[in-house]
This record gives structure tokens, C-alpha cells and sequence, in this order.
DNA sequence: CTACATCCTCTAGTGGCTAGAGCTGCAAGA
DNA sequence: TCTTGCAGCTCTAGCCACTAGAGGATGTAG
């Protein structure tokens, strides 16, 4: 069983090697054993770990929710009923961002379209943010 | 001409007491005047300003490019080329945003669906979580 | 033995606010 | 006129999840 570094580690895991310092400092990650020269020696355990993390982060959970899920997955009886609500907490975030996203879209469409590349007097990429009145209402 | 006092520019504006003292204290919106008590005064202007910053901010826009869009309001003669290019670029962005959270979106409703609500050895949250070769590789 | 990549800790910065402490200003009611 | 109490002021620190950089130690290949 050969060392792993905290480098090889970052570059098995595609978690940067801050950033997995970072999750050691905040408690995400456990401490890994340290060579003599008390440098970073990481297990097989420490690469899913972060792998599981870099994946959560990837869905978008939050480190909160993070650290829930990994307790859950250390005690296989549990219920997965907290899982399934940060999930699906998770899943409701989703949708209303993308509902958001889609007018966000729909009017910058009409700004860039409306835009007859002239002068910025007539801009209606200006006009619009200037007056939100002309905008659609969609959601804000 | 009555003098408009930050509450009432927040009231007027929506954007928050605070938030508008940081907006001065950025550069993003003038200095008012001072009342003698030392209390800013601000004018029609301003309440103009902050209405499009405001909309600007809810449509993502980061400050330096509010900062720029506001020149470019500032002085009608110019080119629009400036304001259609961020508005396009944010308008990539937003779109690149919708397609990752729809990946995102099908995957989190994979992991609902297939959990069956029992323990957290079968659930499948937290088994697409550990094992991201399970998933659907949309995106990440 | 030397060069050089990689590692270490520590502090500070990012963006766009938000919260709180501890003070002063100001308008309305008694 | 006095008091009450909200609103304003400045300043510092905190939020999230990192990221960057300084300045030094370690490990390895030639």
C-alpha cells in the first residue's frame, strides 16, 4: 500500500489540493496520517470520501448538507428519509432557479434583438434595464 | 423639492439601506449631498440609478459590467456595441446555467425516484452520490 | 549534492452583500 | 421644552466556498 500524497490525491479525485486542505480544515474530510516529514498521507477511504464530496458539490448541495449525507453514509441502518429530503430540497432549489433563469433569458432576448447597434440613445438593451416597467414581469 | 432620505430611496428603489450605502461606497452610485446633520439627501436621480442597478442585479449582471452599462446610459452618443456584448455574454452564460441545471435537475430526480425510503444501505441518494459512474454524465 | 517539484502553514482576498456595535440626528407627542 | 424612539451615521467583521500568495520545509531524480 503505497502513500498517497495530498497532490496525487488532488489529481485522482479532481479536487484541487487547497481545496482539499480546505475540506480537512472545516471538518468535511478526516485528518490523514502524516509522513515524518509531516506531509499529507491519504487512504483509499480519503479518495471516495472525496470523490462523494466533489460530486455533492458538483449537484450543488451545500457543505451543510454535505455533512449529513456523509454521516448517513457511515451508518448504512439509518433511515434515508433526511437524504431523501435534502435531495429533494435540492431538486425544488433546482427547478425555481431554472423557472428564474428562463425569464432571465427570455428577457435579455428581447434586449439583445431589440438592439439596433447604433447609438446608445436608442439602445434598447439601456432602455429596458432603465425602465424595468418595459420588461415582462416574469419574475421580479 | 423635498429631500429623499436613504430610507425612503431604499423604500422607493427596493434595494435596502444598506446595500445602497455600499453601492456609494463602491463607486456605483454618486455621492448625494449631506443634510447639515450630516444625513444624505438624494435627488430624482439617484432613485433612477438605483432602479437600474437594481434591475440590472436581478438579471445577473455583475457590477463592473453595471459599472460599464452605466457609462455607456451616461453618454447617448456612443456606440451600442458595448451594451449589446454584455447583454449577449450574459445572455450565454444565463443559457449555459439552464442546460447544466437541467442535467442537474434529471439527475437529482434519478436519485428521488429511486429511493425507496428504507435504509441508507439501499438508498440511492447516497449510492449516486459515492459513485458517480452511476450517474448520467451530462455535465460533470 | 544539487536542482526542482511538491509539500507545509499562515494570512488575506474574492463578490455582493449583511449584521452588529456604538454613536448622533430629527420629528412628533406630552 | 423635553423626551421618546425611530432613523441615520461610521466602522468592523462575517457570510460562502474557495483561491492566491508569501515564505519556508521536504522529497526525489539525476
Amino acid at each position: 500500500m503505497k502513500k498517497i500524497t495530498i497532490g496525487e490525491a488532488a489529481r485522482q479525485s479532481g479536487v484541487k489540493v487547497p481545496t482539499i486542505r480546505y475540506y480537512e480544515s472545516i471538518g468535511l474530510l478526516a485528518e490523514p496520517d502524516r509522513s515524518e516529514g509531516n506531509q499529507r498521507s491519504y487512504q483509499q477511504s480519503h479518495l471516495h470520501r472525496l470523490a462523494f464530496i466533489r460530486h455533492a458539490r458538483e449537484l450543488g448541495f451545500e457543505v451543510d448538507a454535505i455533512r449529513t449525507l456523509l454521516a448517513l453514509q457511515d451508518d448504512p441502518n439509518q433511515s434515508c428519509a433526511s437524504a431523501d429530503a435534502i435531495a429533494k430540497a435540492r431538486l425544488i432549489e433546482v427547478e425555481q432557479k431554472i423557472r428564474s433563469l428562463m425569464a432571465l433569458k427570455a428577457e435579455l432576448e428581447m434586449m439583445v434583438e431589440g438592439c439596433g447597434h447604433g447609438r446608445v440613445g436608442q439602445c434598447r438593451v439601456i432602455e429596458v434595464l432603465a425602465d424595468h416597467g418595459q420588461c415582462m414581469h416574469l419574475h421580479h
